[in-house]
DNA sequence: CTGTTAGCGCGTTCAG
DNA sequence: CTGAACGCGCTAACAG
């Protein structure tokens, strides 16, 4: 438990210059700020946090509030890979993450603004949480810089930013590919609807079959809430009526749901049935067959969340949306209907 | 920003007696006790950890210390879920979650007793350290309490617990399985050979053998490493020389690996070739066939340890190893070759 | 039962 | 350039 003063003591000067040396301030001799360094580095010193914490008025906490984690699905890997993401860039940024997990089957959970309170939190980055929560309304209004991770807000305020891919663009290319593929009878399997990328998603799709020339009826929409089973579901329930040539799904999760029910309706995937996913789950290489999807760099989005964030707190940067890219990623669930 | 010095000014009292009040000090009278608890409510006061930290004496953060997220496949979610029972432990316990992932292919690592000395960790839960790593030595050596997860020490620390499911008996019960249901041409796809769990479950795969009076030839055995594809390119290498009727696994996704190799060689499961696994991760439910395998509750196993950590912090029990539940669930992928 | 005092480990004035 | 003094928010020991 080596504090300052026993480096101080070790370097005959008082702690106020050690605190200096470590802190790059301008105004100390670069020799004895030098060995300082050497000797802190020898008696394996380093500060303790919450003592600067106390003292320091840079805010180097940064809240990581989700409800991602404990309301989704274990096969939903998709908040892991984001969190992988905020950790790394958090720490490459040198601050500290303090990590709250919302779990709303709890009964009373703690306020996210208290939460920031009692732990100096100068930066939140914000994961699945609904905007009509009053706990957010209340954290906002608390000024503390956000970052929104898949919604962006209407708000402008020069602390808040928001990041996600392009999922409009993504909606596009996703239909295009089916459309251009032959596919007319399409059924869209969307997400939770209040959701800002199902609602994008939905307009990307809208927008790539008006370009096509082609209607979309709104009974071919059906939303299965990002769930696996309602999709299934959902699927088994429409197979038993009619049988599109394709469904688009806003989700790997409910695809994995609609090939099941596709499946056991007795039809094949690709040859009866096309199916695309979102989200390119790391076991969509290995489903039978393998899922043609939108792959979303997860871990990317956490990463630049958490850089956002830093920018934001350090006023380097006001707020604003960043986009980071996607791909289709071409596998074995959509057929071309042109070719035989 | 409301501190102890505002509430204590509205309750017209000294700071130390709110300070008591908020610690269910026993000295201290019930109705002033009340009265401050109400203001400070009213107030919406919570104290500051950093202050609390610096100031008491008790211990009340918990480390995580875990290489198991940066270092494992993406389709590993094991380490998600025992870090998701850990959360909900640790929580439930009012203590404070200050979490260190390892990344070994990041080239300097701060060391682990460092990185508890500067959060004044009281505790910490290891996950997927390597015995040989030194500055795993160095923290053991701290005399911090240490909880390991899925291996046991040979030091005799009171503070040092350890949890797991009972591995041993895991692999006696899978390779009963399979030795029951007429298998005799078994290859066994171990993990990493040094590890604790691989070791013991194949201890118990020996003694099953044993049991049956049955042989298991060394070259019968092959390490893949707990790797996806290195199973996948160990079991098509050796289906080009022999075909067994089963391939037992010690993980899940190294029987994803092998069941592309026996596809591949054109084989199918499990009329041809039968495979099982371990783990029983959320996808194993889903793969064609659905697989067949061991079980863990790996929120349970985290959760566990965070209440084992708690215990062993407060001396309220010494080191101790303890023992979660596991379970073989029978899917689809092992064939009785005695039924037709 | 309550108040006073003294730190915890550090950053930050402000004199020198 | 360096050091003394103060305070961050809180708990703990001790008087009263």
């Amino acid at each position: 438990m080596t504090s300052i003063k026993e480096v101080a003591k070790a370097a005959n000067v008082s702690v106020s210059v050690v605190s200096k040396a470590l802190n790059d301030y301008p105004d100390i001799k670069p020799e004895t700020k030098e060995r300082i360094l050497q000797i802190a580095e020898e008696m394996n010193y380093s500060p303790n946090l919450a003592g600067r914490n106390l003292s320091s008025k840079k805010q180097m906490n940064i809240g990581l509030i989700s409800s991602a984690v404990f309301n989704s699905s274990e096969k939903d890997t998709n908040a892991y890979q984001v969190i992988k993401g905020i950790y790394r860039g958090v720490e490459d940024n040198n601050h500290e993450l303090s990590v709250f997990l919302i779990d709303s089957k709890k009964q009373k959970q703690k306020s996210y603004a208290q939460f920031c309170r009692e732990r100096n939190i100068g930066g939140a980055i914000l994961q699945g949480l609904r905007m009509d929560d009053p706990y957010f309304k209340e954290l906002v209004d608390t000024n503390i810089p956000c970052v929104y991770i898949d919604h962006i807000t209407d708000e402008k305020s020069e602390n808040i930013g928001s990041i996600s891919i392009d999922n409009y663009a993504a909606g596009i290319e996703m239909t295009d590919h089916l459309l251009e593929r032959g596919h007319r009878e399409i059924v869209v399997i969307g997400g939770v609807e209040e959701t800002f990328v199902n609602a994008k998603r939905l307009e990307g799709a809208r927008e790539s079959f008006r370009k096509h020339g082609i209607p979309l009826p709104e009974e071919s929409i059906i939303h299965a809430n990002f769930d696996e089973d309602q999709a299934y579901r959902e699927a088994t329930e429409l197979l038993k009526k009619r049988q599109p040539t394709a469904f688009l799904c806003f989700s790997d999760l409910m695809a994995y749901g609609i090939m099941k029910a596709v499946k056991e309706a007795g039809l094949t995937i690709p040859e009866d049935v096309s199916v695309i996913g979102f989200d390119d789950l790391p076991f969509s290489a290995i489903t039978n067959p393998p899922l043609t999807t939108i792959n979303q760099n997860f871990f990317d989005i956490g990463n630049e969340a958490a850089q956002l964030l830093v920018k934001v707190m350090e006023k380097k940067q006001s707020s604003q949306h960043v986009m980071v890219n996607h791909e289709l990623v071409e596998r074995g669930s959509v057929r071309d209907i042109h070719k035989r």
